[in-house]
RNA sequence: GGAGGGGUUGGGGAGCGGUCAAACCCAGCAGACUGUAAAUCUGCCGCCUCGUGCUUCGAAGGUUCGAAUCCUUCCCCCUCCA
């Protein structure tokens, strides 16, 4: 693609802040292929859609043709990065490393173009490192410079402790730019200070600058908080159509076009056109359907995702029943009662729940609400059990 | 090292010898309404064998007919001084 400003266009979709922009107009400009680096941490992924906003981003340079390489700092990964937690975290064995970066590589290729995408370890160079290599590298920068990165400086004034080989880590990332002679670093806003210090090591050593490209953190299904998985307000990528479609549909209105630029893989064109509509007075359901749609079919696949839209509707709007619900078959000597029987398949955590959601009637056996505890299942029989609008199965019950 | 303040059910935060499974707020769940949005209203929100049942108020002992509440020891947090 030659149309860089297009390009630039999709680019900054959705950042939140990009530093160098007139950089990488020229780069865009006089470059065919960019050198795009994103660093990721080597401990466990279990990745949620608020980590694919990078991922998507990434996407879109492989998208406008550029070279993405998908770092995994298993040699930064040895010095931790202070940023918030000031615990030292135990170091990752050489299998570990190796089996986080391969679950990563099962979750990060829904998104990314498998084909197109260069996985590196920043221990490739990191290791070789001899100490006349730091000192050099440290020389470049000075005490009071990381002193102006916002947790050390707080640190600082707190009389918290600072190691010094805490200083190393922002360095050391910039030295990965600087080995790999990155052009465009994506990063989170958290990680501007360590992304300015690549800019530096660069023009140290005669390298052009890279351009920093921070992007937003995802707000969460409450459409407040970010995402995370500590507050249950994500949503996993190896999470069922069903469950993607149905969350998705629970976001706020108002999040719904910071979604679409921040997720979605339609251009700023074709989002400004939905939000066009959306003033316009379409109803805000339909097009938040496209975004379920979307992104149930990316993280599954597309008959999946039509199947899990037409549940929806079944489910909420017509009031059906989903056409996909699973049935469980039990074995027992004896049957237990309803309220233990839901806490045994898992649609409550205590009996005690199951007996409060009985006497509130959100329980129901073949859509008929159950309005005693005491109601009796009997073997052989198949029944559907329903507790809420959200949990459904069929049950068998079979004598041991 | 010294002087104070505090640790209560997911979070915040009352209670300071019986009426405490523990006020109130938030989150959560369910019902009504709806677009599984928002707002609103209602109920629930420790556990079980559902009973004048059992286990909870940092931990362990103790006093008492009776303790989250009083005493002792221990652990952990915060503030001020050196």
């Amino acid at each position: 693609m030659n149309d860089y400003k297009k390009q630039l266009e999709i680019i900054k979709q959705g950042i939140e802040e990009i530093i160098g922009e007139d950089d990488l107009l020229n780069k865009l400009k006089t470059k065919k292929q960019l050198v795009v680096k994103v660093g990721f941490d080597p401990t466990a992924p279990d990745l949620h859609i608020g980590h694919t906003v990078i991922l998507r981003k990434m996407r879109q340079f492989q998208d406008l043709g550029h070279k993405v390489i998908f770092l995994i700092g298993d040699f930064t990964g040895k010095i931790g990065d202070p940023s918030g937690k000031n615990k030292t975290r135990p170091p990752l064995s050489d299998d570990e490393i190796q089996k986080n970066a391969n679950t990563y590589k099962d979750q990060v290729f829904k998104v990314l173009d498998a084909k197109k995408t260069v996985v590196d370890f920043n221990s490739r160079w990191g290791d070789k490192l001899t100490a006349a290599d730091m000192i050099k590298i440290a020389s470049q920068s000075t005490v009071a410079r990381m002193l102006e990165r916002d947790d050390f400086s707080k640190r600082y004034k707190s009389n918290q402790p600072i190691s010094i080989h805490e200083f190393l880590y922002p360095l050391m990332q910039g030295q990965d730019s600087v080995e790999l002679e990155v052009d465009v670093e994506l990063g989170g806003t958290d990680q501007k200070f360590n992304l300015l210090v690549g800019r530096d090591l660069q023009r140290n050593i005669g390298q052009e600058p890279q351009c920093i490209i921070m992007l937003p953190l995802l707000e969460g299904l409450d459409g407040v908080k970010k995402m995370s998985k500590s507050e249950n307000n994500y949503i996993g990528i190896t999470e069922s159509a069903d469950e993607i479609f149905g969350k998705t549909m629970s976001i706020p209105d108002e999040i719904m076009i910071k979604w679409f630029n921040l997720l979605s893989m339609k251009t700023p064109a074709e989002v400004s056109k939905l939000e066009k509509k959306l003033e316009d007075g379409s109803n805000p359901r339909d097009i938040k359907i496209e975004l379920a749609m979307e992104l149930a079919s990316r993280y599954t696949d597309e008959n999946k995702a039509n199947e899990a839209r037409e549940n929806f509707i079944k489910k909420f709007s017509s009031k059906e029943l989903p056409s996909n619900i699973e049935l469980i078959t039990l074995s027992f000597s004896e049957i237990p009662s309803l309220p233990n029987l839901l806490k045994d398949i898992g649609f409550t955590k205590s009996t005690s729940e199951g007996i409060r959601l009985i006497s509130q009637g959100a329980v129901k056996i073949d859509e008929v609400k159950v309005d005693s505890k005491e109601m009796q299942l009997k073997f052989g029989n198949k029944y559907l059990l329903q507790v809420g609008k959200k949990r459904f199965t069929y049950i068998m019950l079979q004598r041991k």
